[in-house]
DNA sequence: TTTATAGCCGAAAACGTTTTCGAAACGACC
DNA sequence: GGTCGTTTCGAAAACGTTTTCGGCTATAAA
């Protein structure tokens, strides 16, 4: 049982293909009878446009192409789920793929994205992107691309991110503002940027509060994980029994401190003040409530798909857009962890 | 600045449109001269076949389509993992939809892939879905589908599953067997068959270890929150102060009922044993950690793609195949919070 | 009666690929 | 020289739509 094409309506009507297609578009020169009959028919043989020739036809597909490291995760679910969420207000589908946190598998993925001649693309990079050279191939290719999250500076396209050192200079402040002045950090990768810059706005919160720097109070995760978080916890209390706050590089971590910390008496908030970052739904069930920095995901995700879209339509009509990079705000979300008591 | 196509490569070359095609692809009436000069220029010029025309062409475009409830879901994400790791080992894209457990917009949805004349759809249905006109549609349309999680019994077609009766039977088992007689469950709304399939197997246990069943020992979720676990567990202990056991439809449930005890001092698993479903990846990370039935997401991805690729392989080649029903195996992991110290 | 003007319609090209089918060229063999 | 087979190539149709452009008819205006 083939589908219905615009031909067959056009032969059992005795007109031509052209007026079959005009009067569906709603073209002016079609006379209303023979519009109506065509709509007539189409409705009943259940018409709908063949959308492979229409993409042939009109070189383009109303769907993007989005990468994320990780689809298990509660951040990317969220970004992606606001980029779907506005995808769909504006008539485009998404083709989703995963990176794994790998680049030979990132620029497998920007590969078949091309060869999908899909409209534009939006990228997250994969921890380990050192090169850039499946990036530039889209550029080369004049594909719009939007970055978020996870970008890469020396590629010039518009970028979404959220300000990670203004983020962890609040969630560090906030600690001392409880009155913490001894504060750990368990720290992200060596290499990602956002670790580094979370690392700095950490420095920055001490420095303008008048705390010295102590590069032993730095603890570097490798895979931040639960189980790294029970493990520096366990660190530092050896290390520095009179530790009164701790910020954790995510609340994954920052849950593992939690968990070791409870089992062995070690009470947060009143001994030591948590915060996590990320705020991600179990902070809000675990005992205590975690405190948290709220990455904006969905928003990230929307924006980010509207810059795409700008960008695609402002090629479209051959006019001339701008790169810019956005930064989203964050906010320092107070719950029990951080109700420091103090000695 | 156009992509080239295979009409470039011809014209520079001095040769057909169809030596070119046959040369890239390998056919074996194209000399090997030719072939090699043909390879080289495609090479040079980064040529890569239009997929739109390609589309056209073969009636195919190797791209899936996936409409889950949520994509911010721990479940429903590890499906879509399994569903893209599958797909992309056997060269399929997949455009990825979520009904948000609306009716409406999951027929949209299905209209929107219908159009879009992807190879295959997989589906888990919207909560409410009591109306079946836009599966049939898919149906009708000759487009190769196949059910996953929640399904539609009045579909014909493959569908993947777990057993939500004997996995909810197995979890009430282990309550019984840890010394519960006296076990409370929290069950899902009124309407999902998975709700009520969870709650016959915990009636199903409880027979056939003599304990009468007690319609005032069940709770039934509207919304299946975290809060609810929490209200719920309040409301237990007021109406049960001697209750042994619960289960809960969910683990976010279990941990809400986890989080109301812990503040109040109803000690888990000492006074009551308590286990959940799903084995999300927070019921690790409580304290104390949560029992509960893992269900194989990735798997159940994994395979329902492949279910798909079947379908659509057999009718490519005009071959019967049979619509299936698989019933993936689930399991109690236990933990903690049912380890029951009786009274 | 001619001319201009709407109103309606359709031929045809274009999008870029794949595949069938036949043809040309060439050498080998009788 | 004719026949046959092999190798290499290309014309053309097909996939289904969109859009431009010109043409036809009938009516109104001159």
């Amino acid at each position: 049982m083939k589908d219905t094409t615009l031909k067959e309506l056009a032969e059992t009507l005795g007109i031509s293909v052209t007026t079959v297609s005009k009067a569906l578009k709603g073209y002016a020169d079609v006379s209303p009878k023979t519009r109506e009959a065509v709509l007539k028919l189409a409705e009943e043989l259940h018409f709908t446009p063949n959308a492979f020739a229409v993409n042939l036809r009109k070189q383009e597909s109303k769907t993007i192409g989005v990468i994320i490291p990780e689809i298990v995760h509660h951040f990317f679910s969220k970004v992606l789920n606001g980029i779907l969420d506005e995808a769909a207000k504006h008539g485009y589908l998404a083709i989703v793929l995963q990176s794994g946190e790998s680049v030979e598998l990132e620029r497998k993925q920007v590969d078949l994205l091309i060869n999908k001649r899909v409209d534009g693309i939006l990228i997250s990079l994969s921890n380990d992107s050192n090169d850039e050279a499946h990036l530039k191939e889209i550029i080369r290719r004049n594909i719009p691309l939007v970055q978020f999250d996870k970008i890469s500076k020396l590629i010039p396209s518009t970028k979404v991110v959220i300000n990670d050192r203004q983020a962890a200079f609040e969630a560090t402040e906030h600690l001392i503002l409880k009155g913490c002045r001894k504060i750990a950090h368990i720290r992200g990768p060596v290499n990602p940027q956002g670790a580094i810059d979370r690392w700095m706005g950490y420095k920055l919160a001490l420095e303008k509060h008048g705390i010295t720097y102590n590069p032993k109070l730095v603890y570097t995760c490798t895979h931040v994980t639960f189980e790294e978080g029970r493990e520096f916890a366990k660190q530092i209390l050896t290390d520095h029994p009179d530790v009164e706050g701790i910020f954790a590089i995510t609340d994954l971590v920052a849950v593992g401190v939690i968990s070791y910390f409870n089992e062995n008496g070690f009470k947060v908030p009143d001994n030591v003040a948590l915060i996590g970052f990320s705020n991600w739904f179990m902070s809000q069930v675990i005992t205590p409530q975690l405190s948290s920095i709220d990455q904006p995901g969905e928003e990230m995700g929307a924006l980010a798909f509207n810059c795409l879209l700008e960008e695609i339509e402002a090629r479209k009509a051959n006019k001339p857009y701008d790169l810019k990079t956005i930064s989203l705000t964050t906010s320092v979300v107070e719950r029990q962890s951080s109700q420091f008591k103090g000695k």
